[in-house]
This record gives structure tokens, C-alpha cells and sequence, in this order.
DNA sequence: CATGAATGAGGCTTCATTCAT
DNA sequence: TATGAATGAAGCCTCATTCAT
């Protein structure tokens, strides 16, 4: 139990270092799958493919992960916590209206730039294929996303907001439909999604307030 | 009803009789083609199962369509022309607005009930396999959408609206997202659709005028 | 039921070609297999050297068994009715004691001959992995042998022998012991299995009777 | 306990304790090894849990066995020493009829007490893959056993029993038989292969006598 | 035109064996 | 000496596609 002096630590860091060298294995298989399966689907992602990309031998696959399956699931599951980490700290003093819109826009930022929108896309299409997975999945992204608009509708006190209390998704659907074009109109100039947000907001909700403000006013 | 001769006399009924049959079996073979693409998918879609469906040998397949490819082609050239259209006669009398109304009502009510939500979702998430397609098959079903929305927009003559003429999506998306909302969500009590859109376009058009009515100001 | 006379029925004989050569493939899948398993046993066993052997392409061995145990299956049970046709007919006259005899030395050369002694060899190494199997095949290929023996050592009426009506396993086990060993000391003078049989007949049910007699003269 | 102190001074203890670590892993490896074939075979056996089982790791099999087979091999050669020990000492004045009885009702013990009987089945299923091993094998099991049926029958004096000398197998095969129907039919009441044997012996040798005697004689 | 048996490339997965630590 | 992560050959199996009938 005594502290090794001079070399420090044999066993503790030295088995951190072989975990920390599994955990970097890990994400990096993970990191291979996810651009996998975001360019073929699950079906037509090929683990060889894979296992080149990750730099390591097919059968280290299983090392890490059960299955073809296993390893969809832990990609899901790995992009799950990032896709609502508070991207920016709450900042207090910010009026709700701006720190809502913050928040969406920068939710849309990291789906798209992340490419978890075409995995959420994969988890729609294969649903059937695993329905336990589409259900968590779905519910990890969608309902924090519902609770934020729920909470903002309530708080605003506009009665004309009402409906998204219970309709969340109405403020929510364009953005899951615009970041699906933009991944399958690659052919059209894309749609700006922050301006095609910002639009729709001020449709929604009015004109924004306390920001910057653009307009004169 | 008479017999064939041998001889091609009559080459037009008979051509005809023959064609109708084979039309049939066409058709026969896309419609179980589509039943097995909605429920499994294009790379789980097994093509003896659709052969086993239609009722013919799965080299039969093979007569009709060059490939499993081909076939989903088929599958969703087959699906668009009902996708638009018109449910009833425009009925000329009706104000714009609730014209406009019971369209959008009706095309979701279509493309529910025919299990065409479900291609199209196939498509987005496969659209890597199937670049052309895509575009093809969202330019038939979105673009016919979209210049209704925008002619509605400009009409309208409110100048609240305009954004629409350039951001049709915005008001179709919550269409799009409840319908993949009740394909997901099997679990949960499904989305009265339309009670839904309805809400979704007082939210952004405002109260409808000339149905019915619901409120007063 | 009528003959076929020069060309008639179409649909049968066409048919029963078709499947008296999927018969015919069948049977050779089966022999082909069965000398596999003899050769390697069921987990060395290659099926793509089944497939050769067969003269099919491994994935037409799919046609015909739904996987490799399937196919093991297949083997053990294509090789049950063969054991114990009975070999010649009963032909009355002879006495029981001498049919009886035959009728075990036919049984010996015929497990010999045939290589199913190896099968059952395997069976019983491999029956934690095909316990329902070891039951099957051992009941069918045992219980009609022990009946055989119980009914002779009850018919016989000799006193001595009342305890091969419950163990009848004494009598046959030799057989057994010495098959396996003919088939595993390669390197030796194989045993004699007919004599060796004798004289344990012999030696448990006294001198044979009424056959041509031996040496005597 | 003493730390080595990096010169080789006390060469013979340090060694000693060292070689006797190492015969125990070794041990401890044979024995888990032994468990694995006994359970599966030796196709089915997984190094893994062999490993587990005996406390190592994987890679240490390979310092102390170079293959798979090659642990095949010692774990039958070390249950070979044990299959004839004399279980107990010969004990001079028994009449030799009774030591001899003995003598098989104590191997036969052996081998189910220990599981080599399984062991054995393996060797034999398994012989294409082992030729050499089967032979040693079984040599050093059957032929001390053979041995001492032989010497009995030729030192019993009795006429009926010379077969035996050419044959010992006869004596044999139904302790053989036995214990296979015992690992296998494990759905039914077991043989008491005790009782069995007696009955076997009875059958060939005649009545027991010099022992608690059953009859007078 | 229709059939359905046959094909065979290629996918996922296993596991004895190796080797850097 | 011991570890256990890594390897990669090879097996079983699937299924779109072909072709003789």
C-alpha cells in the first residue's frame, strides 16, 4: 500500500495506461463504425471496412463488442450524450426568448455537424429492426428537446404558444425536415439552416427580442 | 373470351388480353414488392418472400424487373402518382384557405394510410445507395407540395407569410415529422394527426376562416 | 393408376423426374455426409467438402438441410432403417437358436460394412452437444437389438440365461467392443469379428445346435 | 520468503520451491483442461475456459503445452498412471477367483468415479485426429487389463474358459458397454454396473465362490 | 413465359495462437 | 515468467441472380 517513490505507481498507471489504450481502441472503432454505418446503414456497413478504418484486425472487433449489433447500439449510445451537453454555459442574465434560441441553434449545429441526424435517420428507416433501440434513442434526443419548448411556451405566458405545450414537435419538425434535406439534396444549394430556423421562429413565436437586434425596431 | 387460333388474327384483343394479364402480374409483384420494402426495408427486403407474395417464382422476378434494384425503382415510380393525386375536385366556391386546408389534409391522410411514409423514409436513409432516386422521388412529392404552399402564400396577400414563398418546408414539416413520429412511436398513444396539423396551421396562419369556424376573434 | 403406356401424364412424370433427381442429389448430399462424419467426426467436418464430394455447390447443401446439425440429423437418421432390416427372410424350418445367431452375425457385418458403427462412435462423444439425438439413435438402433435377445433368452428356456432378459446388454456389448477396436487398432490384425462372435455365443449360450455343425463331421 | 537476491546462491531449494510452483500450475492446468474434454470433447473444448478454470491466462497454456493437442495429449497421459494403480493391496490369501473380481469391480469404479470413461470415448470418436494417441491410449488401459483376464483364465484351469486367452475382450466389453449406456442415457435409471458386472461374471465364470458365498457350492 | 433448383461470392463470427509489455 | 490484447485464417451460412427444363 506504501507509495512507490521514485517510479511511481506501477500498477495503477500502468493499468491505466493499457485501459487508456483500450478506451482510445474503443472510441476509435466506435468513431470507424459511426462513419460506417452514417455512409452505407447498418445493413450494407461492412465490418471489414470497419476494422481497416480502425486500424485493427476483424476479430479485434469482437473484443469489443458482441456483434455487428452490439456495435450499432454502442455508436447510438455514444453519440447520445453529446447531442444535448449544454453547448454553451446557461449564461444568466440572458433574456429566456435568446437563451431558447441559442439553445436550438446550436443543438442543430451539432447534429449536423456531428452527423448523428443521418444515424437518427439509420435508427428511423430500421426500426424495425430494433425497436427497443429506436424507442431510447429517440426519446434521448427528442424529449430534452420537447421539455425545453414545453418549458419555454409555459414560461412566456403567450397565449397564442398554448398548442405547443402540447405539440412540441410543431417548433421542432423543421428542423429534423431541413437537416434531412440538406443531407439528400446534395445536389441543391443547401438550405441555411440557422436563417430557415431564425424564419421559423419568428414565425412561430414573433419576432425575436433582447437580441442584437437586427432590424431597426 | 374466345379462343386464341394460333394464327394472330385478332392481334389486338389478344395482344391486349395477353398484355392485361401481364400487366396484372406486374403489378401484381410491385404491389408485394412494396408491402415487403415498408416492412423490412430495402436490404432486408427478401426477394422470395415478394415472389412468394405475388404468387409467381422468384425467377419470375427476373421477367419483369433487371434486378432487386430495379424493382424498388418500380416500387416508388409505381407509388408516385397516387401520391398527388387530386383526392377530390377542386370544387370551385370553396375560399382558398379552406381548399388549401383539406388538401394538406388529404395528402397526409394518403400518404398515412398507404404505408408510403414508410418508402419515403427508406429512401432518406438509404438515399447513399440510391443517389438519383432520391432526388427524384422527394422532387415528385415535395415540389408539388411546396408550389401549393407558396401559391397559397402569395395569394393570401398576408405579409406575415411571405417567408413561406421562401421556406415552403416550414409548414409542411410537422407533417412529416408526426408521420414518422407514429411509425416510431408504436408504443405511445399515436399523434391525432390531423388534430395536430390543424393546430400547427392556426399556430402559423392563424384561425381557419369560412370552415366551420371554431373560435370567434 | 394406369401404366403409362408411350408418352401419357404429363404433369406426374415430369414431376416424379424432378424429383427423383432431387431425390438423387439428396441421397448423394447424404452419402457424402455421412462419409465426412465418419472420416472427421461432426465438428471437423468440412461442409465444403461435403459439397465437393456431392458434386454440389455448398450453397445447394441449403436447399436440402437447414445447417450443418440438420444435416448430421439427416445422416443418423438415413442410416436408422438400414440397420435393422432384417437381412435375409426369417425362412421358417430353421431353429430359433441358429436364426438367432444369424440374425446377429448379419447385424455385426452389416454395422461394419456400412461404417455406421463410426457414426454411432460419434454419436455417443458428441451427445452433450445432440443429447435428444443419442437418445433416437442408440433406442433404434439398441431396443430392437435387446429385444431380439430378451425374447431368445426367454423362449429359450434355459435358466442359466434369465439374466440376459434384464441385461441383455451383455450379450451384444462384445460386438460393440469389438467393432471399435477393429476400427481404432488399424495397426494390428483386425479381429475376427464372426469368430470372435461365436465364441462368445458360445461361451454365454453353450455349443450352437442344428447349424451344419463344426468339425466333427 | 527471502528476496532472491539476484545471484543463483541456493540453486537446489529456490529451484525446488520454484519447479514445485510450476508443477502445480501445470497440475492445475491439466486438471482444468481434463474437466474441459470431459464436458465438451476435444472440438468443443475452449482454451478460454480452460484458462479461466485452472486461474490463468490464456497465453500461459502455450509456456507449458505448445498446442491445443498438445494439452490433449498430456491430460490423457496423466490420467493413464491412475487408471491401474492397484486400489488395494494385493492382499495375499484371497483365493485368486475373488482378487480377480476385485480387481475389475475397482477399475470399473475407477473409471466412472474419475470420468476417464469419457476420456476414452473421446480418444475413440476422435481417433482420425489422434491415430498415435489412440493407440498408446487405449494399449495402456486395455492391454493390463487383457493381461489379467488372460492370466485368470489360464490359471483357472477351467476348459470353457480358454477362450478368454484368445479373447479377453468377451470379459471385457460389457463394462465398456456399460458405462457408455451410463453417460449417455442420462433420461433413465442407470445401470448398477456393479451388479452388472457380477451378473456378467457369473454368466461366463460360474457362480462366485471363497467369497460371502451366495450358494453353497 | 414460367419455374425453381442451383450457384458462389461474400458476410459475420470464432478461436487457437502470438507477442509486446 | 505471466499477461491478455491482438491477430487472421477459416468456417458456416445467406441470398440475389442464373439457367436448364
Amino acid at each position: 500500500m506504501q507509495e512507490t517513490t521514485s517510479e511511481p505507481e506501477q500498477a495503477q498507471p500502468e493499468a491505466g495506461l493499457r485501459d487508456r489504450k483500450k478506451e482510445a481502441k474503443r472510441a476509435a472503432i466506435i468513431a470507424a463504425a459511426q462513419a460506417e454505418f452514417i455512409a452505407h446503414g447498418f445493413a450494407e456497413a461492412r465490418l471489414a471496412r470497419v476494422a481497416a478504418q480502425a486500424g485493427v484486425a476483424k476479430g479485434t472487433l469482437y473484443l469489443y463488442f458482441d456483434s455487428k449489433e452490439a456495435l450499432f447500439d454502442a455508436v447510438l449510445r455514444g453519440a447520445l450524450p453529446l447531442i444535448f451537453a449544454p453547448p454553451v454555459a446557461p449564461d444568466p442574465g440572458t433574456p429566456p426568448q435568446v437563451a431558447f434560441r441559442r439553445r436550438l441553434r446550436a443543438a442543430i449545429a451539432d447534429m449536423q455537424a456531428s452527423g448523428r441526424d443521418k444515424l437518427a435517420l439509420i435508427v428511423l428507416s430500421e426500426s424495425a429492426q430494433f425497436p427497443g433501440l429506436a424507442r431510447i434513442y429517440l426519446e434521448a434526443i427528442l424529449e430534452p428537446l420537447f421539455e425545453l419548448v414545453r418549458d419555454y411556451a409555459r414560461s412566456s405566458g403567450v397565449a397564442r404558444l398554448e398548442p405547443l405545450t402540447r405539440y412540441p414537435q410543431l417548433l421542432l419538425a423543421p428542423m429534423l425536415a431541413a437537416t434531412m434535406w440538406n443531407r439528400l439534396m446534395t445536389e441543391r444549394p443547401p438550405l441555411d439552416l440557422p436563417e430557415m430556423l431564425e424564419t421559423h421562429l419568428t414565425l412561430v413565436l414573433g419576432p425575436p427580442e433582447g437580441e442584437p437586434a437586427g432590424v431597426t425596431g
